[in-house]
DNA sequence: TCTCAATTAGGACATTTGACCTATAATTAG
DNA sequence: CTAATTATAGGTCAAATGTCCTAATTGAGA
């Protein structure tokens, strides 16, 4: 599968109005002038706008898992590969604080919706919490790792929303720092 | 102006649909059927659906403060008051799990909408932040007490968005118990 | 009882949206 | 070169939506 097909350009188009204007606020319209092919031709690709979701979500967890495995190659020890996902918060500070976190907000939006595709898009969160998981029990803290790996969601999932809410990119900053020390307090004894 | 109104009832209505729904997502033929009037009618009293939402912000706005001076009133120690911020995770969790935070999501919807009214959506969030604010400082924590507030938003925010998407009720009580503790940490030594 | 303003009902309208269809162009296989 | 498959364009359609308009209903005061 090259990454010039019309078909996956069309993905990456929806995955960023889906993030940008919402699932339900983007329109078939919007996609096709994005991409510049006709309004009927993605139903060639897409026998249904849930279908382009579905896509959309597999191209995240794709990525997603990508970026994990990136993480995990360059990092040495699983203390930075947690904060690796703690600084997305501002290395992706641009995006965030005009539309949020990419995964929370999708979830939030198919919650109210009712959609069908909801748990496909909480997996995204699954895919970050096991990894996550994973790192924790390396540190030792076998029996805690998962609430720890919650945790870590959680907590950035909040400051994404406060900092969105409130344009405060100084409140991102000392909230990233204050959870890289958490990280470190947890993880300094062990390795 | 009574509670029985139409105009009252039209905005009751959209409040809880705008929660449960989306701001987007719900018709004017939603709100219609709710109230049991016709379509038409509430141009009568609403000029346009950005003026319903308006008109839905302010009864958040002024039901947050009604809430705020009940927690005044009840508890005796600004850590109580904080705590009952905390606790509407739990008392309010039957709606929570199903479409999160009610402003948390509003604001995000409006981000993406680019939406006029997001200022006016926030400042929900800036009427509990003051309140959290005030409370921190009555402890003691003068200088911290805004980032302080910001925390407790941010930390209840990420609880939501993560209870909600995983619908782990356990979760959110063990969260609830460790931000309490933290406001009493935070606070034993002073009064 | 009559009047007049406030309120409500319901239809009309232009636009948008997701979906479908058919004709044509481009590409590949034999 | 030809046939067949793949891909794209663009029109059409029904349903839904926000908005507007006008006629009917209601109710209080003169």
């Amino acid at each position: 599968m090259s990454n010039n097909t019309t078909r996956h350009q069309i993905v990456e188009a929806a995955d960023r109005l889906f993030y940008q204007r919402g699932y339900e606020h983007t329109s078939f319209a919007d996609i096709a002038d994005t991409v510049k092919i006709s309004r009927g031709n993605f139903y060639y690709h897409f026998k249904s706008k849930d279908d382009i979701l579905e896509a959309v979500i597999d191209l995240r967890l794709s990525n997603t898992k990508g970026m994990l495995n990136k993480w995990e190659a360059e990092a040495d020890t699983p203390a930075e590969r947690i904060k690796s996902y703690i600084r997305i918060l501002l290395t992706n500070w641009n995006n965030i604080k005009q539309f949020g976190c990419p995964v929370g907000t999708l979830c939030t939006e198919l919650a109210k919706l009712n959609h069908a595709s909801q748990e496909e898009a909480s997996a995204v969160f699954t895919v970050f919490r096991v990894w996550l998981r994973d790192q924790f029990t390396r540190t030792g803290h076998k029996k805690e790792a998962d609430t720890l790996a919650l945790r870590v969601l959680a907590w950035s999932q909040g400051v994404a929303t406060m900092a969105s809410t409130f344009q405060d990119e100084q409140f991102v900053r000392k909230e990233v720092e204050r959870m890289c020390c958490w990280v470190e307090s947890l993880t300094s004894d062990k390795e």
